[in-house]
DNA sequence: GTAATCAATTACCTCAAGGTAACCATTGGA
DNA sequence: TCCAATGGTTACCTTGAGGTAATTGATTAC
C-alpha cells in the first residue's frame, strides 16, 4: 500500500519544513560530520569548525540537542568538561549530511567553472 | 590509490564551504525537488514552495543557476514564459537532496517528542 | 596571591536574509 | 481604451544570523 504523506516540506506550515530548515543547514552539516566518529568535547568541535564562533556553536549545539539528534553530558568536573555526541536519531542524519559535504568538496571545479561563465555573460549583459 | 583532499568544507576558507552553504539550504532543496520530474516556469515553482516570496525565489533561482545547478530558458513571448530545469550537475543533487526532505518528513514524530522533552526540562530548570 | 583552564552566557553591534508593495513591458481581448 | 497576464526588478523596512568582547566559577600550578 502506498502511503499518504501526513508531511510535506513543501507546505507552509507543516513541521517537517522547520525541520528542514534545520538539518538542511552549513552548521548541523559540519556539527554532524564532526561527531560522526564518536563523541567531541565542546572546544574540539570548536576547533574543527574552523572559523565558528562560540555563541553560534554553542546556540547549533543546543538546537540539535533539542530536536534529539546529540546529546550533551556535562562532567562535574574542574575545569568543566563538556562532550557531545550523536543519538540514534541523529547518526540516521550521517548518511544524506556527508553526502551533502562531499559533494561539495567533489564537485567545486565544476561549480567555480560556471561562476566564472556566469560572471562573464553577465559583464558583456 | 587514495585521495588526498584537495578541498575541506571544515576548512574556513574553503571554496566548497560556500558551496555546502548553497545546498544546504531549505529553498535550494525544495527547489531541486520541485524541479526533480522536469522544467518547471516560475509561477509554478512559486506555488510549489508555498510561501516563497517572489524576491527570494528569483535570487535562489538566479544563484542556482549561476553555480551551474539549473539552467533558465527565457522564451521570447508575451506574456513571458520562463523555465527552470536542472543541469546533469543539478541531477546529481537529487538523491542526497531528497534524502534530507524524506528525513525531514519522516522523523517529524521523534523530533517533536525530543522537542517536548526538552522544553518541559528547561521548564523544572 | 594570582594566572590559567573550559564552557558557557550576556550585551552590544553589524550585516545579510527576507517580506511587502509598487512598478515595468507587451500584447490580446473585453 | 483599459485591464489581465507573466516574470521579473526595485525601494524600503523588519527580523534574524552571527561576530566581538567581557564575565562567571572552582580548582590547580606557579
Amino acid at each position: 500500500m502506498s502511503h499518504t504523506p501526513r508531511w510535506d516540506v513543501l507546505t507552509r506550515t507543516c513541521p517537517s519544513r522547520t525541520s528542514l530548515a534545520r538539518i538542511a543547514n552549513k552548521w548541523t552539516a559540519m556539527v554532524v560530520i564532526t561527531l560522526a566518529d564518536g563523541p567531541r568535547r565542546f572546544g574540539e568541535v570548536r576547533e574543527a569548525l574552523d572559523g565558528i564562533s562560540g555563541k553560534v556553536l554553542t546556540s547549533t549545539l543546543r538546537d540539535l540537542e533539542r530536536d534529539g539528534l546529540l546529546r550533551r553530558t556535562a562532567h562535574a568536573e574542574v575545569p568543566p568538561r563538556v562532550e557531545y555526541e550523536l543519538t540514534p536519531l541523529g547518526r540516521t542524519l550521517r548518511g544524506p549530511l556527508e553526502a551533502l559535504c562531499r559533494w561539495a568538496e567533489e564537485h567545486i571545479p565544476e561549480v567555480l567553472e560556471a561562476r566564472d561563465e556566469f560572471d562573464a555573460q553577465a559583464d558583456r549583459g
